[in-house]
This record gives C-alpha cells, structure tokens and sequence, in this order.
DNA sequence: AAAACGGGGGC
DNA sequence: GCCCCAGTTTT
C-alpha cells in the first residue's frame, strides 16, 4: 500500500542513476541462456562471469550438447569463475536432467527449476522473470539487504522480502528490481560503510548512516 | 542458524 | 597478504 508507490518510486530514481541495462545473458528470451549464465555467476563478479558464459553457450547452445561436453573442457572454459570445478560439473548435470526429464527444454515452473542442482530460488526466479517473463524477484543479498534498509520491508528470511516485493510492485518493475538494487549495492548502498551522503534515495531510507 | 565450498582480482 | 564476491548445499 503505502509501499507500493515508495517502491516505485525509489525505482524509478535508481533506474534513472544507473540506467536500465539489462545484464548481457539476460537480453534475450532464452531460459537456457539465463539459466546457465545465472548459475555461473554465483557469488562471482559479473566481468568474471560473462566470458566464460559467453564461452560455454557458444560451443554449447543447448541442453543435449552439454549435457555430452567433455568435463575437462567445461572446466576450461569457466576458470574464470569461482567454484569452477563444482560448477563445470553441475552445468553437464542441469544438461542431463533437463534431456532426461523436459524433453531438453528448460522447465517453466518453480518446483522443476528448484530440483536442479545449484539452483535455489535466487536463480530460479532469474530463469522465471528473464526467460520467460513470468512474475518473480530474484533475491540475492543486495536485494535483501537494500530492500531492509529502506524500509521497504522487514524480514529477516530472503523468502519473506521476494513474496513482499512480488506483491509490492507492479510488473513492469519485476525485469529491473533485482538490477538496480544490485547496482545500487554494489557501488552506494554497500554491506558495509554505505555511501550514504551520494544517495540518490537517501530521503526514503531508514537505515541511513551518519544521517 | 552457521559453516563449508573455493579462487582470482583489487587494494 | 588481506578482503571481497549476482548463492547453494550441508552440517
């Protein structure tokens, strides 16, 4: 309610801060790309990550080729990023299932996604919103955190914050949200020693350090 | 609820 | 050298 407009509003102020460019896997429509792309980029930053998905989805372009990639070769292919080794095994692993169980296709459904290994709500609801423009709100820790300190919610559990901004904000906003707050915590609204003086939202937050 | 996983870039 | 990072899984 009240919310609902201070939401949107606090939007639109960072969208016009950073610009509404998506992320490079997520331009086009393809749950596949997405899905990828997303679970590269755990705990990594993007510069890191957008080579080697890049990489990997060239040579491997859907479900059943990597399902069938050489392991060596995935690893080499995502040095780049942490958790390399894991995450080379877990990508041919998301192949495997996705031509065992969906026909090589990448499920629309949340239940489905969240059965992939390395896939937890944060990249389903990314799988969800970019690939399909379906209604969801990827919530990583800038999100969570940025959304508490604004006042927007208050939870405690990342869970709690994506069903109350699911519900606080109209649709056109669910592709951007996770963006701009990222943006904004990544170079403002830090986890620690928040920048609070160059705030562009700084008049709606709560949580604001040194005034 | 907290720890483990696990590695390269930036300061 | 130390600290950080678009999470997920396991204890």
């Amino acid at each position: 309610m009240e919310n609902h407009g201070k939401a949107e509003k606090i939007l639109e102020i960072l969208a016009q801060s950073y610009g509404t460019e998506p992320w490079n896997w997520h331009t086009r429509r393809n749950p596949f790309r997405v899905l990828i792309g997303t679970v590269l980029s755990h705990r990594t930053r993007d510069e890191m990550t957008d080579a080697a998905a890049q990489a990997v989805l060239a040579r491997y372009p859907d479900a059943a080729s990597l399902a069938d990639a050489p392991l060596a070769d995935l690893q080499d292919l995502v040095r780049t990023v942490n958790f390399y080794k894991r995450k080379a095994a877990r990508i041919k692993e998301i192949g495997r299932i996705l031509v065992e169980r969906h026909g090589g296709r990448v499920p629309d459904a949340m239940e489905d996604l969240l059965a992939l290994p390395g896939v937890g709500r944060k990249t389903a609801a990314c799988v969800l919103v970019y690939g399909f423009r379906k209604p969801a709100v990827p919530v990583d820790t800038h999100v969570h955190r940025i959304s508490n300190r604004l006042g927007l919610v208050e939870t405690q559990r990342p869970e709690a914050t994506e069903r109350a901004l699911q519900q606080m904000l109209p649709e056109k906003w669910l592709l951007l949200v996770n963006e701009l707050l990222v943006k904004h915590g990544q170079t403002v609204c830090r986890p620690r020693h928040p920048l609070c003086s160059r705030c562009p939202v700084r008049r709606y937050c709560h949580g604001a350090s040194g005034h």
